[in-house]
RNA sequence: GGCGGCAUAGCCAAGUGGUAAGGCAGAGGUCUGCAAAACCUCCAUCCUCCGGUUCAAAUCCGGAUGCCGCCUCCA
């Protein structure tokens, strides 16, 4: 597998440390708040990565962390007179419910930083001892930025241009307006923790360094999170590691790209700020996985109604193929028909490419044209009156199935029984399109007894108000069905 | 101002030196009482523009234009 590596700025082959294992790290959130689109995309790629090592036979250890102290967090618990534990553990509850519909996997591994509060004072003494931190007399602890020379090596930055955006907020008793705070002295009414330099905090860089060299050998293999945090936070915690430890955090940086909503940046302050469960509640939260990986996760992606639509159609599209395919294994009676060679080569064409394209720094973008590289050939097959009842294209149907769900396996989408999935979407669609179900069925049957009256002029002029309300009808042999257009 | 990214058909989107995947939409056809699904065919002589390198460039180099991100909390 290919990766690319923000530290070097291209694809490197990627071979773990240790062979067989993956020592993986994912910045997680920060508990104050719902989680955004763009947080269900941080989650999805690291997941994809996570399915896909595994199923090269990789044993993937992967840590993603919760900051559960933070400004953000007492801020939104001091406004809510709410305490800012019992706070950010609502919302990690919520983290895992919504991280769960999006059939995202738990971690190996998921440090917290308030149960990691000594390894962070230990940390801090670290780089005290050597020289690359400070403590001030109101008991901040900061990093000296400049006794760091590799500083700015991630982000392509230097100390000169860095210079001129820092700024030192009143009150702050640093060195230098570079210095970053590894730990911070508690105001009044703050969660603090006893340390050297009186009661206080970690600050937020603080955590990741402290807690991937606790569960893991180090450098990691991989450290992700989502592309804001290139800098400062991940800058932050090289040089903390570097500094102390004498040696790189990680290997390789992967960073995904931004959520945008209607072709905006999301903010809170153009009101266009979307969590996920507003998302989920208007589509399946597989349309939403299915359409964040229609991208390459470097690139931005852009969240529109036409985009989940379309995420929607590509989905029907599939699931289709699949319960087509179940319907045709259903016959009993197999005749001779022989798969054409084609058929074959093709079809383990298809395979090599959907497994070089992900090997190819996850390229879920083109692996999916792929997966519809399979439909195609599959319906074309089923087409075929004879080969669909054939035995060889009935050994095909079933590798087909089993191609597309290890593929599902990897990509986290199409693993739900095609039916079930196909009646939800058509429901969730309907919902949207405010489709009253109950009035479809009963236009339904009067067609259908218009029908047996042979009066086809009635019965398509229901189709036509049907067609109207954005109902399509199919008839298939078990009877009149119905999708929403 | 500094750093970085992106510009591919009506829309979305792969493709980083060898002559443009895939999806949506659209047109025609097969199937159907009519439809739908599905299948077949068509739909970018060309990849923002201008130069250059090369036998060969959407792909590399230089320039222009446009859009975006980061530099402050942020996935």
């Amino acid at each position: 597998m290919r990766l690319y590596n923000t530290l070097t700025r291209s694809k490197e082959p990627f071979v773990p440390a240790e062979p067989g294992k993956v020592r993986l790290y994912v910045c997680g959130i920060t508990a104050y708040d719902l989680c955004h689109v763009g947080h269900a995309r941080s989650a999805v790629v690291f997941d994809v990565l996570v399915r896909a090592l595994a199923a090269q036979g990789l044993e993937v250890i992967f840590a993603r962390n919760f900051t559960d102290v933070d400004d953000k967090i007492i801020n939104r618990a001091n406004e809510l007179g709410e305490d800012p534990n019992a706070l950010a553990q609502r919302y990690i509850q919520a983290f895992y419910e919504d991280m769960d519909a999006l059939n995202v996997r738990r971690a190996t591994l998921e440090p917290k930083a308030t149960e990691h509060i000594d390894e962070m004072i230990q940390l801090c003494q670290d780089l005290i001892a050597k020289g690359a931190a400070y403590a001030t007399p109101s008991g901040d602890v900061y990093f000296r930025v400049r006794a760091y020379q590799a500083y700015g090596e991630l982000s392509g930055r230097n100390i000169e241009e860095l210079e001129a955006g820092a700024r030192v907020a009143p009150g702050e008793e640093k060195e230098d307006p570079l210095d970053f705070a590894l730990w911070k002295a508690a105001k009044p009414g703050e969660p603090s923790w006893p340390s050297p330099w009186g009661p206080g905090r970690p600050g937020w860089h603080t955590e990741c360094s402290a807690m991937s060299e606790k569960y893991f050998t180090l450098p990691l293999d991989i450290h992700g999170g989502g592309q804001d945090l290139i800098f400062p936070h991940h800058e932050n915690e090289m040089a903390q590691t570097g500094a102390s430890r004498g040696q790189a955090l990680a290997r390789f940086w992967m960073h995904n790209g931004f959520v945008q909503i209607d072709s905006e940046k999301m903010s809170k302050s153009l009101g266009n700020f979307k969590t996920i469960r507003d998302i989920i509640a208007q589509y399946l939260p597989e349309t939403l996985r299915f359409f964040l990986i229609t991208k390459h996760y470097r690139s931005p992606i852009d969240f529109t109604t036409q985009a989940m639509e379309e995420a929607e159609k590509n989905l029907i599209r599939i699931y289709t193929a699949k319960q087509a395919m179940e319907e045709a294994l259903a016959n009993q009676k197999w005749n001779k028909t022989p798969l054409p060679d084609d058929v074959l080569r093709e079809f383990a064409d298809i395979k090599a490419l959907f497994d070089e394209a992900m090997a190819d720094d996850m390229n879920t973008a083109a692996a999916l044209g792929h997966v519809f590289g399979l439909v195609r050939l599959v319906n074309r097959v089923l087409e075929d009156k004879a080969l669909r009842k054939s035995e060889q294209g009935k050994a095909f149907f079933e590798e087909a199935q089993d191609a597309l769900a290890a593929w599902g396996d990897i990509l986290g989408v199409f693993l739900q029984p095609s039916s079930g999935f196909l009646q939800q979407m058509r429901d969730v669609r309907g919902r949207r399109a405010g489709i009253d179900p109950a009035r479809v069925e009963a236009l339904l049957q009067q067609r259908q007894e218009a029908k047996k009256a042979k009066d086809f002029a009635a019965a398509d002029a229901v189709r036509q108000e049907l067609t109207l309300m954005g109902v399509e009808v199919r008839d298939t042999p078990q009877g009149p069905a119905w999708d929403v257009r």
